[in-house]
RNA sequence: GACCCCGUAGCUCAGCUGGAUAGAGCACCUGCCUUCUAAGCAGGCGGUCGUUGGUUCGAAUCCAACCGGGGUCGCCA
C-alpha cells in the first residue's frame, strides 16, 4: 500500500524519535506500516524488529520508548500498546473526524498529479485494436474495460489522457470477408438482413473459411498434399489477388472495402456505445502501415540496424533477445516496422505527450519488448515512457476461446445476457414500483454492465483468468451490483435526510463537538472511516501501477464495511442529533468515494435499485 | 530447445517493497426482514500457500532447482 496522509504525518515523527532516543537517522522507506490486526487495539502498527540493531534494546523496550515519544510529540497519537515487537498506535478520533470533515468540505478524492514534476502529464492510452473482419468478443471486452479504466484512473489522478484505438482495417483477413460477401452474399446488407454490420461481415468471414476448407478437401481428394492444397485453393488465391488490387488502389476493390468496413464500424460503434467507452482518436492501419520504413532506413544509415541477405535487421542479442527483420528483401514492411512508425507519429502529433500505454494481450510481450528497445536504439528520449499494459488471456470453463471452433463468446450476446439477468432479478425483487419502463431498462443495463465489468476488472490484469458465465452474471457477493446496491441504499437514506450537501454542512458544525468526546467513535464507524482514508493512496497506487484491480477490491472492502455498519447501527433512527448527523455524513462520504471508485472502473452507480 | 508469465480453501480470486493465528466471494450448513432497500447482515465448514532446498530473528511473499499449466520465439499480423 502506498503511503497515506496519516503515514506521511507519522514518518517525520518517527525519524525524530530515532534521532532523539537512539541517536540514529532512519530512512522513511525503512518504516513498515501495517493495519493493526482486529484482535488488538490500535489503528496503525509499526514493526520495530528491523530497528533493534539501532536501538540496542529488546523489541518491547524499543517499541515502548517509541510509543511514549509519539504520544508526547504527536497530537493525533492518543495511546499505544506493545505486543512482542509490534507497536500498536491508537489514533485520536479527532484525526478521523477531521479527515471526514475535510472530505465533506472539499472533495475527498481530489488528488495532486502523481508525476514528480507536479505538472500535468499527457498520457496516451491505446486500448482497442480490433480486426474488421469479425465482431468483438469477450477477449476484446477485457482489453477495452481494462484500458478504459486505466484512462479514467489516470484522469482521476490528475493527468490529461488521450484515448485511442487502432483499427486493423486492411489485410488478407478483410479481403476474405469481402470476397465471400461478393461471391455468396447476393447483395445482402445490414438493412436488408437486419443484421448488425460487424455480425454480417463476420458471417462472411466464416463463409470464406467454409468454402476454403471444402476446396482444400477437394484438392486433397484429387491427389494434392495438404500443404499444397492450403496454398493453392482458388478462393484463397482470389483473396490474395484482391489484396494486391487493394494495394494497387483498384477503385472497385477500394469501394467494396469502404462499404464493408463502414458496416463494421457502425457495428463496433454500437457495441462501444453500449459498453460505455469512447475514443478521442482512431488510427487506421490502412494509413499507418506505410509508416516506419523511412525511420528504419534512417536507422540503417546511422548504423543502428544492419543489412543481411538484402533485408534490414536489428540485433537485440545484447539485450538477451534475438535478431529481427524490419524490412524484407523486397523492401516491404513487417508489422514491427509500422509500429515503429506509428509510435513516432504519435509523439509528433501530440508534442506534450509524456507517456504512451499499449493495452494489448500478453501474447505480444515479446513484440513490445523488441519495439521499445528499437525505439530506444533510434534515440527517442520518450522510449523509456512506453508501456505495454499486458493482460492475460480469458479462458472459458470449456477451455480456450477459439474462433475456428465457434467457442468465442460474442460481446453483444454477453452484454445481452448480463442485462437480462439483471432484469430478472430486479423484477423479482419488485423494489422498483412506480419506475417507468425506459428508466427500468436503463437501470438493468447499468446493473448488468456493472456485473460484467467488475467481474473482468477485479482480477489482476496480468493474470490469465477464467470466465465463468454463471459467476459473471452473479449479482451477489463480491460483484459490481453489490457495490451499486450499497450506493443506492445510501442514496435512499440521504434522500430521507434531505440533500447530502446539507448533511455535510451539518457535519462541519458537528465535528468540533464530537471531537471533544474521545471515545465517541464506534468500532463500525471507525472501520469505515479508515477504509475511506486509504482511498487516495489506493488510487495513487492504481495510477502508478496502471492496475484497476486494487481499486476494485478496495471499493468492495469499503461497501462491505459500510454494510456491516448499516446493519448494526441506526442512522436516521438515532435520536442524538449530533450522532445522526455524523452517521449521515459518514454515509455520504462512502457514497461519494464509491461513486468515484466506480467511475474509475468505468461503472455507473444508480440512485435506487 | 531457449526465453517470459502463472501455481494460495471444492471453485473463482485477494494478500507478494519479508512480519502477529493466511483473507474474501461462490458452493454447503445455522440464525436474522411488525425497525433506515435482505441484491443485505451475523456465524459455521473448508488451507502441507505446487515440491524441495537456501537467505533471515521471521518466508505465501526474496533466491535456486524441480514438477505442473500457459505463452512467445516467421523476410505472419
Amino acid at each position: 500500500m502506498f503511503q497515506d496522509r496519516l503515514q506521511s504525518l507519522l514518518v517525520p515523527a518517527l525519524q525524530g524519535a530515532f534521532q532523539q532516543l537512539f541517536g540514529h537517522a532512519i530512512e522513511a522507506k525503512a518504516i513498515g506500516f501495517q493495519q493493526t490486526r482486529p484482535e488488538f487495539e490500535g489503528d496503525v502498527t509499526i514493526n520495530v524488529f528491523p530497528f533493534l540493531k539501532l536501538s540496542g534494546k529488546g523489541p518491547e523496550q524499543t517499541a515502548q520508548a517509541i510509543g511514549e515519544f509519539l504520544v508526547k510529540e504527536v497530537d493525533v497519537v492518543e495511546r499505544f500498546n506493545v505486543v512482542k515487537g509490534f507497536l500498536n498506535i491508537v489514533i485520536a478520533d479527532s484525526y478521523w473526524l477531521g479527515f471526514l470533515k475535510e472530505a465533506g468540505d472539499r472533495d475527498i478524492l481530489q488528488l495532486e498529479p502523481v508525476s514528480p514534476s507536479g505538472a500535468k502529464d499527457k498520457v496516451m492510452v491505446e486500448y482497442a485494436s480490433p480486426n474488421t473482419n469479425k465482431p468483438l468478443h469477450l477477449g476484446h471486452l477485457r482489453n477495452i474495460f481494462l484500458g478504459y479504466s486505466v484512462s479514467r484512473i489516470l484522469k482521476a489522478a490528475g493527468h490529461e489522457v488521450v484515448k485511442v484505438q487502432v483499427i486493423n482495417d486492411r489485410g488478407i483477413h478483410i479481403c476474405k470477408s469481402m470476397l465471400a460477401w461478393q461471391k455468396f452474399g447476393n447483395g445482402e446488407t445490414p438493412e436488408s438482413s437486419g443484421l448488425k454490420g460487424d455480425k454480417l461481415v463476420g458471417k462472411y468471414y466464416v463463409e470464406f473459411d467454409k468454402a476454403y476448407k471444402s476446396e482444400i478437401d477437394a484438392l486433397v481428394a484429387a491427389g494434392k498434399s495438404k500443404e499444397e492444397a492450403e496454398k493453392e485453393a482458388p478462393i484463397l488465391l482470389d483473396a490474395q489477388e484482391m489484396l494486391r488490387k487493394w494495394e494497387a488502389n483498384d477503385p472497385e476493390v477500394r469501394a467494396l472495402w469502404e462499404k464493408i468496413n463502414g458496416w463494421v464500424y457502425a457495428g463496433f460503434d454500437a457495441t462501444y456505445a453500449r459498453a460505455g467507452v469512447d475514443f478521442d482518436k482512431n488510427y487506421y492501419e490502412s494509413q499507418t502501415y506505410v509508416l516506419g520504413k523511412a525511420d528504419v532506413l534512417e536507422g540503417l544509415k546511422k548504423g543502428v540496424f544492419y543489412e543481411k541477405d538484402g533485408a534490414v535487421w536489428v540485433d537485440n542479442t545484447a539485450e538477451g533477445l534475438d535478431e529481427k527483420v524490419l524490412l524484407r528483401r523486397d523492401g516491404t514492411s513487417v508489422y514491427m516496422t509500422q509500429d515503429i512508425g506509428t509510435a513516432i507519429k504519435r509523439f509528433e502529433e501530440y508534442p506534450g505527450l509524456s507517456k504512451l500505454i499499449y493495452t494489448v494481450g500478453n501474447e505480444q510481450d515479446y513484440h513490445f519488448k523488441v519495439l521499445f528497445i528499437i525505439l530506444k536504439k533510434l534515440g527517442f528520449v520518450w522510449a523509456d515512457e512506453l508501456f505495454h499494459l499486458s493482460y492475460g488471456m480469458v479462458d472459458l470453463p470449456s477451455g480456450k476461446m477459439k474462433s475456428r471452433e465457434g467457442t468465442v463468446v460474442d460481446a453483444d450476446d454477453l452484454i445481452d445476457e448480463v442485462v437480462t439477468e439483471a432484469r430478472k432479478t430486479g423484477e423479482q425483487l419488485s423494489k422498483l414500483d412506480g419506475m417507468g419502463e425506459a428508466e427500468k431498462a436503463a437501470l438493468f443495463e447499468m446493473i448488468g454492465l456493472a456485473a460484467l465489468k467488475y467481474f473482468l476488472l477485479k482480477v489482476d490484469p496480468k493474470k490469465r483468468m477464467l470466465f465463468d458465465p454463471a459467476a459473471s452474471i452473479d449479482l451477489q457477493g463480491h460483484t459490481g451490483p453489490f457495490i451499486q446496491y450499497t450506493y443506492a441504499r445510501i442514496k435512499s437514506l440521504l434522500r430521507k435526510a434531505g440533500e447530502s450537501a446539507v448533511v455535510c454542512a451539518e457535519l462541519s458544525g458537528q465535528a468540533g463537538q464530537l471531537t471533544t468526546d474521545k471515545s465517541s467513535l464506534l468500532s463500525e464507524e471507525r472501520t469505515v472511516i479508515k477504509l475511506l482514508h486509504q482511498f487516495p493512496a489506493v488510487l495513487n497506487e492504481a495510477a502508478t501501477k496502471l492496475d484497476p484491480s486494487s481499486l476494485a477490491n478496495h471499493a468492495y472492502e469499503v461497501v462491505k464495511a459500510y454494510n456491516s455498519f448499516y446493519q448494526a447501527i441506526p442512522v436516521m433512527k438515532e435520536e442524538d442529533e449530533g450522532k445522526r448527523a455524523f452517521r449521515l455524513a459518514l454515509s455520504a462520504a462512502v457514497a461519494d468515494t464509491t461513486k468515484k471508485a466506480m467511475w474509475c472502473l468505468g461503472i455507473e452507480v444508480p440512485e435506487r435499485m
